[in-house]
DNA sequence: TCAAAAGTGTTTCACTTACACCCATGA
DNA sequence: TCATGGGTGTAAGTGAAACACTTTTGA
């Protein structure tokens, strides 16, 4: 049973998320140097060495293929299914990440000469092996992830105007959100705090407060049985 | 990069829930034949092969192993730590799997002379590998689960009286719950049907209605943006 | 007629939803 | 002083939680 079983490969592949107001919800893509889907983009990823966890094997890659070190990582869904890779049978183990887009400008500018590039999940190019079916399951699950654990954070600033954390939900769930409410709810969690700092004044309108996430007083809710929920 | 990764084998293991009133949630599992760990107990599981998807793979082991056939499967995660295989580096795709013991009595009563068992997940053995831990992480996945979708009911018999789903979910919640307001919650979303039987008179009370789930419904409720939460 | 379990009505309370007005800034 | 976006108070509506009483069965 063993030798049926030899020349199955595992390899991770990755949806990195970002996040802009202008270009809303983005992911990074890469483009294929050898066949097969020779040029064409796909997910960063790889084969899984020996003496590496899956984790480790993921994040290898996103710092190989595309410099970046996310700040948030969690495991998706594992495809197996036997004709995914038209070489030979390969698992793939998915990860989902996400990062402040802003810390990884370059990635984002380098549209032409560089293989790794962020694309809006609005407009996706053609991708490689089953990976358009693994991106839809990442979004689908950072859609429905959002909505009871404070992964959003991790997608924006260090320091960010209530503004941007709302419309940042309002694009995630395609819906408008009432400012008043959504406020009100957050808030009450008592999971962000002030920063004393105004938004930069923009030229328009009133400067907003700066909030930031409070991860320790977060992990103090959670033991004490508290739960996300928006 | 290829060569690296050769060595690495792919596995399934299956964390197989059944529910009985007087036990309550049970697992399957089976004794080691041979080494490593021999005679200690394991979650049913081996060996992918090559022509058979991940789902498959689950499904042909369980029949071999305990001769069951599951009526909910769900891929749980993928465990790959480098060394949680002392012969070599093996990854496992854990999938979580519901049944309704009644109808796998057998394998309950055969407690001595079959390597397959159930346990009662308030009982369990010492297990083998890392399986402790993959049992925790399934048992985990069932109580966050039944709270919004309805998998409680692959747990029941087709039909069933309201208490035991009461039962099953204070078991299952570890803690009691309002009868009245459960049933009128339940009820509510119109996805359990009278079958117009009775419960059998097991001489204590007043016999109960039967009900049964009714999947084509909550499909269709599904469709319309319905979502299961308790 | 009593014990045990099923079945149901209604009030209370909390939270979500909806709506409207005021404030700070730059042009 | 106007446009733009930030900040907040409150009434109305909805649904969950809590509680108690009635019904059916076997002993």
């Amino acid at each position: 049973m063993q030798n049926k079983s030899l020349s199955i490969k595992v390899a991770t592949d990755a949806i990195v998320f970002g996040y802009s107001p202008q270009e809303g919800i983005s992911v990074v893509l890469i483009s294929r140097k050898y066949p097969p889907f020779q040029h064409a983009w796909a997910l960063p990823g790889g084969f899984v060495l020996n003496e590496e966890s899956l984790e480790e094997a993921v994040q290898r890659e996103l710092e190989e293929e595309a410099g970046i070190r996310v700040n948030y990582l969690e495991q998706l869904f594992t495809f197996g299914h036997p004709d995914r890779d038209p070489r030979q049978r390969v698992i793939s183990v998915a990860y989902m990440g996400l990062v402040n887009t802003s810390r990884y400008q370059e990635l984002k500018a380098s549209t032409d000469a560089a293989h790794a590039r962020w694309f809006p999940i609005k407009k996706l190019p053609v991708l490689a092996f089953d990976h358009k079916q693994i991106l839809a399951m990442a979004i689908d699950r950072l859609r429905a992830k959002i909505h009871y654990q404070p992964i959003g954070f991790e997608l924006l600033d260090k320091e960010f105007p209530f503004s941007d954390l709302e419309k940042l939900y309002s694009v995630l769930l395609d819906k408008t959100i009432n400012r008043r409410n959504f406020s009100k709810k957050i808030l009450s969690f008592g999971i962000l705090e002030e920063t004393g700092n105004m938004s930069e004044r923009t030229g328009k309108g009133r400067p907003g407060k700066l909030y930031r996430f409070n991860t320790k007083r977060y992990r103090q809710l959670l033991k004490e049985g508290f739960h996300f929920e928006i």
